[in-house]
This record gives structure tokens, sequence and C-alpha cells, in this order.
DNA sequence: TACTTTTAGACATTAATTGTCAAGTCAAAT
DNA sequence: ATTTGACTTGACAATTAATGTCTAAAAGTA
């Protein structure tokens, strides 16, 4: 139930890594990790994946607490955001019922 | 619980109206109100409110439809989709229950 | 066939997201 | 008090995604 963000900055300081240290891991600037670790910015897909590699953590725990971020800001400010929420995901049920059909 | 494309285009036939004729009192391009109908692009929110006002249903329901698809489409070929989604709708809930805290 | 409506596709425009750099803050160490 | 190292900030650049427009083609109908 974190974010996303408060997630990977719990996991740099128990393993106590300098961001300058994770950024080159990653292959990203350091001022970025920074950005993302406190939430200012969104990782991308691909970032989390390589984050959670790094950590040695499951990458479907990463994904799903970022998918989830997304889905949030999205939804920030509406307020029908709960419904829409939950016909989101009847729709999704549905399309995955379906998949093997046509 | 079905896409706001669908809506629009059964309201529209419902009321015997030509694409020209509704894209024209929301102002927007006939080609852009068939690709919407279709589902082939997203309407906007803008244009979704418009929609809802022209033909006299509640806006609500309309801006359910719309960002359920909106959620739908963002989650499309990942497998954490559900998950993510009940992950995002505990994230909101949190959200909304502390909202007036700071 | 001729006319009307709808769709398709290529391209233009605009908006949103992501990335970079240089300068700034802050705390600890010297 | 100055220096150093870690992190943050902000302005801007670059990229990517979404939206809009136009013209022509397709499909339907009289």
């Amino acid at each position: 139930m974190k974010k996303i963000a408060e997630i990977i900055r719990e996991l740099r300081e128990q393993n106590g890594l300098l961001l300058r240290q994770v950024a080159s891991e990653i292959e990203i600037d350091q001022a970025l990790l920074s950005k993302i670790e406190r939430g200012e910015r969104m990782p991308t897909k691909e970032q989390v994946l390589r984050l959670a590699k790094f950590y040695k953590v499951d990458e479907k725990d990463f994904l799903i607490a970022f998918l989830s971020d997304k889905l949030v800001y999205e939804l920030q400010d509406e307020e029908m955001a709960v419904k829409a929420m939950q016909v989101a995901e009847k729709k999704i049920n549905y399309i995955i019922k379906h998949k093997n059909d046509k």
C-alpha cells in the first residue's frame, strides 16, 4: 500500500546507498532519481523494473505499486474517482474473461 | 458498463442524428467524432461533458464511463492489471479519508 | 449513377511526460 | 568559518503521447 516512491527510497536507505550509486546502476540522472524517490516524477516502467532487479525484489510488487500510483494520479481531483475505479475493475474482468473468445 | 464510445453512438442513433449535426453542436470535427464513437480516439473530458449536456443525460454517468475507459486503457496489456486496480482503490479511499487531515 | 454519410489515413498541432544541467541548500567534518 | 559530500530545486530541452484537421475513399441509399 505504499507509493513506489517511498518503497524505493526506503530500499536505498536500508541498503545504505547513495543516490549517485543507484542512479549510475540504473543509468539515470541522479537528480531524476531524487525526484522519483520523492514522488515528484513518475519513473518509467523500464526504470521500475531495473530498480526491482537492482534491489533484488519481486518485480510484480513493484509494478503493482507503480501502476496503482499512476491510476491514482489519473483520478486525482475527480469526484467520480471511486466509482470510475469500480467500473473499470468490472470492465477489466470482463475483458479478461472474454479474451479467448472471438 | 458500456464504453463511452458505445454510449454516445447509441444516443446519436436513438435520436436519429447525423455525425455532422452532433459534431457541429459540440464543435468538433466530424471525423473526430466518428473516431470517438468507434473508440478509435478518446474524447477529452470537456467533450464528454458537452456531449452529456447535448444529449441531456447525467454528466456523472458519462464521466464514470469515460474515466473507467481511460483506466482500462492504461492497464491494457498489464498482467498485474486487476491487482493494481485493487491497490489503487485502497489508495484512493485512504486519500479521501485523510484529505482533511493534512 | 449520383448523392449522402461515415470511415480511413496521413499529417499537423498541442499537451504531457521525461531528462538534463547548473546552481542551491543543508549538515557534518575539518 | 570553510570545505566537502549528499541531496534538492528550478529552468529548460527533448521526447513521446494525445488530439485535431484535412482529403480522399468506402459504404450505404435513393
